[in-house]
RNA sequence: GGGGAGAUGGCCGAGCGGUCAAUGGCAGCAGACUGUAAAUCUGCCGGCGUACGCCUACGGAGGUUCGAAUCCUUCUCUCCCCA
């Protein structure tokens, strides 16, 4: 197995990343794998606890991909005991507990959407169920003793939250302990992971010291914005781009970004490189382009790459249609009334609105239209067998026949 | 074991006997405008009823009061200090 040369491996290993610890010994470990023709263990770890992935998780797994492509050893670790923990990190507040067989079907659909990303047959995949749930109580007590509840506090939400004065159970300090253990079991050479899992990182570090192994190198990268340019990508935000969102939605999303977001998108998201984001940066700068231009190419860019250009490019045409030239898209839902209704029940009745009172608020606010014409009565009633298209806000459909 | 503080709407966070369906910020929704679902401005933002109205809500359960998110008792949970 030959590599490429450290310099060029070095270029996309930091491409986006956001904190190499220790540089140097990443430079060292590069050197060595060439030399033997040996690959590194590379180790990223996945949480089960949510089944859906988004664009967020993407950018490690995007990571852990650039290392495949340079003929490193891949091995995605699914946490399913530690999902049973809850990871804390960044959460101000304990994550709900899983059981093994939650996690277990979350991981399969997991592993079904990281194939889009990463190649799946060189990588490797295992369940860390499979040597934690071998310890016994006082193996934890004996990995438990060799870190001090005083390190612990340093981690920043850890700190924060106890600050903050909310509770932070015992086993969550176990949470990291375990992510470490992964790190000693596979004997790994690096470990990738989100910023907010610098922390857990780096106690792999001191757990592969105490074992007598050599130190992984750690190597962050950025946690993406959601949709909304503010808070972290979660789906609990609801901000987030899905994996496995219609590439309609993941086009409609990546347009809905603030315009501050999108440097950082073509980045993280869309895997642009150095040259690249020269090229946007100063199209930005000098407004020299229109910032929507600019996340058109970063939507079509992210949709060809979760689905194929034609989609991607279909999807392009389907925003336009009815976001720019406000054509009422084909595939709505569509019903037939059996006899006469009030439009107010008939829209909630149909979720386009979440209650009566917003259904009459809408109206009360010129929002229902009806043939697209604006509807402003509230007792509006729709005959039965009458044909109509009804449209509540901007995206939400309903068509009568 | 002892002493103290606290739990408020999706989140943060005011209120501390009536005027509280509860200030404000964030998020959300809508309208105008536009470059789009950007930015900005405006409006809305518990439910049910066409307005007055009714119901449900301020950790749970009781109580005091004409009246409680606000006072009392108790339970659950959290935090701090002392041991």
């Amino acid at each position: 197995m030959s590599f490429p040369s450290i310099d060029k491996q070095l270029t996309l290993i930091k491409q986006g990343a956001e904190e190499i610890i220790p540089e140097d010994e990443l430079r060292d470990k590069l050197e060595q794998s060439r030399k033997n023709g040996q690959p590194l263990v590379v180790k990223l770890g996945c949480d089960p606890s949510r089944p859906d992935l988004h664009i967020g998780h993407a950018v490690a797994l995007r990571k852990l991909r650039h290392f495949q492509d340079l003929g490193h050893h891949a091995v995605l670790v699914i946490g399913d005991f530690t999902a049973m923990i809850g990871d804390p990190s960044g959460r101000n507040k304990t994550r709900p507990q899983l059981t093994l067989e939650e996690t277990k079907v979350n991981a399969e659909s997991y592993i079904d959407q990281a194939k889009v990303i990463l190649d799946i047959d060189s990588l490797k995949i295992c369940y860390n169920s499979d040597w934690l749930n071998q310890m016994n109580f006082s193996d934890v007590v004996n990995i438990a003793s060799k870190y001090t509840v005083a390190r612990m506090m340093e981690r920043d939400d850890f700190k924060k939250r106890y600050k903050s004065e909310t509770a932070i159970s015992i086993h969550e300090f176990l949470y990291p302990l375990a992510q470490a253990m992964d790190s000693v079991h596979l004997d790994a050479d690096i470990e990738l992971g989100g910023t907010d899992q610098k922390f857990n990182l780096l106690v792999g570090r001191d757990l592969q010291r105490e074992h007598g192994q050599e130190e992984q190198v750690i190597l962050t990268v950025p946690l993406i914005e959601g949709t909304d340019g503010v808070d972290k990508m979660s789906k609990s935000y609801d901000n987030h781009i899905g994996l496995t969102d219609t590439p309609e939605d993941m086009y409609g999303k990546t347009m809905s970004i603030p315009d501050t977001m999108i440097e950082r998108y073509f980045l993280l998201a869309a895997n642009a490189d150095e040259a690249e984001m020269k090229r946007i940066q100063s199209q930005l700068a000098d407004k020299s382009i229109n910032p929507r231009e600019l996340k058109r190419e970063l939507a079509l860019e992210i949709v060809t790459m979760y689905y194929s250009a034609e989609t991607a490019a279909a999807a392009e045409q389907h925003f336009d249609q009815i976001f720019i030239h406000k054509v009422i898209p084909e595939d709505i839902p569509g019903i037939t009334l059996d006899d006469d209704v009030a439009l107010v029940d008939l829209i909630f009745t149909h979720n386009l609105v979440a209650s009566k009172s917003e259904g009459r608020r809408l109206i009360d606010q010129g929002a229902v239209k009806l043939n697209d014409l604006k509807c402003s009565d509230r007792d509006q009633v729709l005959k039965k067998g009458e044909k109509i298209v009804i449209k509540v806000g901007k995206r939400r459909f309903l068509k009568v026949t």
